[in-house]
DNA sequence: TTGAGAGATTGGTACTGTCCAATACGACAC
DNA sequence: GTGTCGTATTGGACAGTACCAATCTCTCAA
């Protein structure tokens, strides 16, 4: 279907290729690459430049391109609570606990670029992992952006919702994780005992000109949950 | 002193020029910039590419390229506590509790890549932000790699020590992070009710070979701390 | 006033070519 | 053996060019 640029198709051929290699085996030469695969060595380059951003190779000057160890994790991506279910080998589920408009007040509104008196729609859900409760979510949307909204079927993705049915694209997300210790109200749904800790995060997702589209506040539960990433050295300044 | 690379170069001045403009402001074009600063369009794109990694602009074919807002937060960078605390405006500051050998382990064995029966060497540190207890801090380094160690000064920044010392330079770590109840010990060195909740911040250090050279654990107080990145939608499989 | 369409503008993709810098390796002297 | 020094190899950096795709803008017709 959608015609793919030549990097990206190499970027997916060089990822297939490596899978199954053990750490630190060597990929051919970037020239190689090229004349192999009959594209330029810039294009090889773009390909390699984003396998080593993910985390799947590191180069060496002077040696050469390297498959990477996977030690304890993939490099994060912005993923759906069913995506990220499901990469973690669990099956997602949901349950409504709240929709409805309110206004945004002070913290969302801020999030959102938004009136504090402005309307926002707050979905409430208690979501599952095999049939478990993992977490609590509260999402925000801005009612002017998804006109009907509550009248969808809010069981399933709601990314997938708001990319099919008001062309919403969220393309980034800020995030800020903090412990805190749960309430009476939260740990009866969650089904843990009350003053259990949580892995609490707040979370903006921005569409492709890095406008805010929507804020969700998640509460994990500590002993199903950890939250997994790669971070790099960057020039300073 | 350091040769730059023109690209750096280029991206730290676009930087410097960027840091006062409201957001959303366009940036000239790429062609503007190529023949202003007398370098061809594949290093201004470089240079771009780095800022938008950052976080620092966003793209838009066809439109231009813009500065980014500061939504919450700026992408995360692998910092030492030291670097950490100053972008916080703390002053960073340390008290020794335990430094010496002991065996691995499984679990840091597993993380360093070592036999359970090998040795490391085993740093705890209280670490304070303005003179206030901030986290609990404990390094673990294959004793094989830092010679003599054991002598020198560990009150500053370790990961200056192993660059300059030992030349061991931490380019990427991975992290997995969860919520915790602090016990006893913990909770009475942080200065913090007992059971009261924690960051449990695992992190594994590696070299520009993704070999493993320092695996920390390290314990944050909830109320004192968090975590802030930005997360980007990455292209499927 | 509004909408549609053409054209210019801007970032995205790709190729070719050239030189530099770090690394690895083998020859050689000791 | 052991270390040293050239040389080939490999990734890194740039320049220049061409064309494509998304977007914006301006014109013109209804």
């Amino acid at each position: 279907m959608a015609k793919l640029a030549k990097h990206e198709e190499l970027r997916q051929r060089l990822l297939a290729e490596m899978t199954d290699a053990p750490p630190h085996t060597p990929l051919p030469t970037e020239r190689e690459i090229a004349t192999e695969h009959g594209v330029s060595r810039n294009t090889v380059r773009q390909a390699l430049d984003a396998l080593e951003q993910a985390g799947g190779v590191y180069r060496v000057q002077g040696a050469g391109t390297f498959v990477a160890p996977a030690v304890v994790s993939k490099s994060l991506a912005l993923t759906s609570f069913s995506e990220d279910m499901r990469a973690r080998e669990m099956e997602p589920g949901a349950r409504l606990l709240t929709a409805g408009t309110v206004r945004a007040g002070r913290r969302i509104g801020d999030f959102l670029d938004l009136d504090p008196k402005a309307e926002v729609f707050r979905i409430g859900r208690l979501r599952l992992a095999d049939g478990a409760p993992m977490c609590l979510e509260t999402v925000h949307l801005p009612t002017a952006r998804v006109p009907g909204l509550a009248e969808a079927d809010l069981d399933g993705s709601l990314y997938q919702l708001l990319s099919e049915r008001y062309g919403l694209e969220i393309v980034t997300a800020e995030q800020v994780v903090r412990a805190v210790d749960l309430g009476e109200t939260e740990s009866t749904l969650l089904e843990v005992p009350v003053g259990a800790s949580g892995l609490h995060v707040q979370r903006v997702g921005l569409d492709r000109r890095e406008r805010p589209v929507e804020a969700t506040t998640t509460l994990y539960r500590a002993d199903r949950y950890d939250i997994r990433f790669a971070v790099r050295r960057t020039p300073a300044s």
